[in-house]
DNA sequence: CAGCATCCGTTTTGATACTG
DNA sequence: CAGTATCAAAACGGATGCTG
């Protein structure tokens, strides 16, 4: 066997001093953040609570099946709040929590860096997909 | 009907002044470090360049295909060089990039915030599953 | 040593219609 | 108003065998 089998990658890394991706709280979060609508819907609600059809509208194009899934897993992390005022028609605001608003300095770093640089990102890859073009 | 079409949701979102994910330079960068090898081959290059074997063999339960999927992304995006040494065995290796390198401080606050909030949102969605377990 | 090719299951995302 | 249910498509990740 010239590589080494799942099995074995996984007790290796067992092994500790290796590296479990499992664990990694950095790699938690990017799983969470990293869903297509999360980082959106936390700016969205950075500077003041919405209400359900307010972030609808806003986020145009996310289905309700994807806005209400991101939504509820948010409420889930403890970044948001769900608040639902019994009235006719229902009102449901959201909010972010104490947490949610500390994650956003961070966030916002990151929206910093990529509209600095997003420009380069997409000349790189222009250059690369060229340079790859002219050798097939 | 009662929501919006998609056409209309994306007609609406044409409409400007409403947000397209696809524009947003902050989606397009977590698209890319929010895939599940990324940030740790970020982090593993931060210090210095490593060798192919080298990061396979750290970071052990990548398969080859998805850490060389990895690194190619990244070396497309700019993030990161790739220098092949002709000896016998060839030598790879792998450096990040000015650019790349631009990036480690936002990726070690994103850790940092990770590292002291990880267990808040752990914690809370235990809360959240008890919490749906006992109203069902 | 440093990969590539192929096949395939799982997860994620989306379109659409319907409801308390 | 604020969602849920269902069905389908696509992207992602992984197992395994082979190669310059």
């Amino acid at each position: 066997m010239t590589t080494r089998s799942a099995a074995q990658r996984q007790a290796e890394a067992r092994d500790s001093h290796l590296i479990r991706v499992a664990e990694c709280p950095t790699h938690r979060l990017l799983e969470r953040i990293g869903e297509k609508w999360t980082a959106l819907v936390l700016k969205e609600l950075a500077d003041r609570p919405r209400r359900y059809g307010d972030l609808a509208r806003t986020i145009a194009d996310a289905s309700p099946k994807m806005l209400t899934q991101t939504l509820r897993r948010l409420e889930r992390d403890g970044l948001l709040s769900r608040t639902v005022t019994p009235a006719v028609p229902v009102r449901v605001e959201y909010a972010l929590t104490p947490l949610g608003q500390s994650l956003m300095p961070v966030l916002r770093a990151l929206s910093g860096w990529a509209e600095r640089n997003i420009g380069h990102v997409e000349a790189a890859r222009e250059t690369y997909d060229a340079a790859q073009r002219s050798s097939s």
